[in-house]
DNA sequence: ATACCTGCAAAGGTTTTGCACATAC
DNA sequence: GTATGTGCAAAACCTTTGCAGGTAT
């Protein structure tokens, strides 16, 4: 909550309640919503807030590195408002997305070197499998 | 070459020129295409092919596991004549997509399941970086 | 006061779909 | 011969854009 106002300031960029409504949504979910979600989730409290916002206020957020982008090969984007690095996992039957937390591949950036000839700067780990609640089934 | 021929007759799928030549085409490059490239690339050879047929060639050949979809947050595929689980990188300047060869990261499977209660089946990932040609300028 | 942002509608790009015709088996 | 695949055009889908009016600074 503080981070955006004083990023924001920083970047000369104004402060409305409706990148505010998306970053808080963002800060408030485990969930990885898409923008539509995000969209459908903020209307009841922001009726008159368009889709056309929420995907600018994320481009905007995203820029100043307030929240992640992550792509999961769906054809749509997801956002996630924890921006360490850190790994997702899919389920493949339901669709949801969950944070693994406790383990962090920014040394892969550096280990991969040896292997590449590009500049590493950064990467993006995806695991694919079922949740809890569909192995029950 | 083989492989398409048996799988295909396993599955009951129609070995057809076109999804020959869809499959030819990707094992034959170390590109990672997407469909329109693809679509163009084959166009010399197969004129009346449509995009629409690329899209479903590639979409069965995906489902056989005969080639890999990756997605790299651009908003669209690029497919992959290497089905072997192994890393891509991108670079963020001009966009261009390589293999990385020598390393394999199918054992995080394992790994990552003290960290979280899903099932792990696969895992993708992605690097981005400069590559060595635009790293020159 | 003014530069920036919103909301709307329209456009853009990628992928899918429905259907008649064609073809691999 | 028949089930499946192709090719075409249209549709569906997600995301971006242009612009007039509104708002944060």
């Amino acid at each position: 909550m503080d981070s955006i106002t004083s990023i924001f300031r920083e970047k000369k960029l104004k402060l409305t309640p409706q990148r505010i409504a998306v970053y808080k949504y963002l800060k408030s979910t485990k969930e990885h919503p898409s923008a539509e979600v995000i969209y459908k989730s903020l209307q009841p409290l922001y009726p008159t807030m368009s889709l056309a916002t929420v995907y600018k206020a994320l481009k905007t957020l995203v820029e100043v590195k307030l929240v992640q982008e992550i792509n999961l090969g769906e054809g749509n984007f997801r956002y996630d408002g924890n921006t360490c690095s850190h790994p997702h996992v899919q389920c493949l039957s339901c669709g949801r997305v969950d944070d693994i937390d406790g383990i962090c591949f920014e040394d892969l950036n550096s280990k991969i070197s040896e292997f590449t000839k590009y500049e590493v700067l950064s990467n993006q780990v995806y695991f694919y499998g079922v949740c809890p609640d569909c192995k029950e089934e």
